[in-house]
DNA sequence: CCAGACGTTGTT
DNA sequence: GTCTGG
DNA sequence: CCAGACGTTGTT
DNA sequence: GTCTGG
């Protein structure tokens, strides 16, 4: 699964690596992205710029917002079936814009948070799909969910589901193709050897602290030393 | 026909 | 235990 | 995903 | 909105 991830990297890398153009007085790091938060993304309905939409998709037919705090995920093998996905993944698809994600490993009774990365590419996207509800109040709320696969070999040691990372060749056509013959075929997992992995602070547990230190190697028995 | 759900993950 | 909020 | 709340009435 | 269950 996909709860948690960090998008921390500079406007510019930003703006070369997906071809966007970044309005850098709102540019905003950030290390702990969780659900319920406003999160940039690259909605179909426009690819040039950064969206912000919040993370937990509320359908737009939803009498209540509070099916959103559930959706943060969508398998991407029966998206197009959901009566809560369906629309969204065959009009409003979206990149979730990432440097890593975050993983807890059960051992035992604890969780041990992970962070994951790709070797050749520091920044990433994750498909994504998304939606538009009408508040009371005659506001709309945008929110997006992230689609999930089988994890390949390296991500299967901690979990039994992984984010479906875009290789950078397909992004284009993740946001253009509504044919769910093609989307899935889109829906490829990395190769283990393509991703790496390390243990992180558990101050990452809490989604109120977003620091530089979330997402840097610490050693489990470095750890117990104070 | 109407009423009620609509989801994922992980754990048992 | 289960739901809400971030 | 994890953390934190989980309730009502009446009064300030 | 659309599907499932009764």
């Amino acid at each position: 699964m996909c709860g948690r991830y960090s998008f921390a990297a500079l406007a510019e890398e930003v703006e070369n690596r997906f071809h966007i153009k970044i309005d850098g007085s709102t540019w905003k790091v950030r290390y702990n992205c969780a659900p319920t938060q406003e999160l940039a993304v690259i909605t179909n309905e426009e690819p040039g710029k950064i969206s912000y939409l919040r993370w937990g998709l509320i359908p737009s037919w939803a009498k209540d917002a509070a099916i959103g705090n559930k959706l943060i995920n969508a398998r991407s093998e029966s998206a197009a079936e959901k009566p809560a996905f369906k629309n969204s993944i065959s009009s409003r698809r979206c990149l979730v814009l990432s440097n890593g994600f975050y993983e807890w490993k059960k051992v035992g009774k604890i969780k041990i948070p992970m962070f994951i990365t790709l070797k050749e590419h520091p920044l990433f996207a994750m498909a994504g799909i998304w939606d538009r509800w009408s508040a009371p109040g005659d506001i709309n709320i945008e929110t997006f969910s992230i689609l999930t696969m089988k994890p390949n070999e390296i991500m299967s040691t901690i979990h039994n589901r992984m984010p479906v990372i875009l290789s950078p060749s397909i992004e284009r056509k993740w946001l253009e193709t509504s044919d769910p013959e093609m989307q899935k075929k889109l829906c490829i997992s990395p190769n283990s050897s393509a991703m790496q992995m390390h243990q992180v602070s558990t101050l990452v547990n809490s989604p109120a602290t977003d620091h530089p230190d979330l997402i840097r190697p610490v050693g489990g028995e470095q750890a117990s030393l104070f």
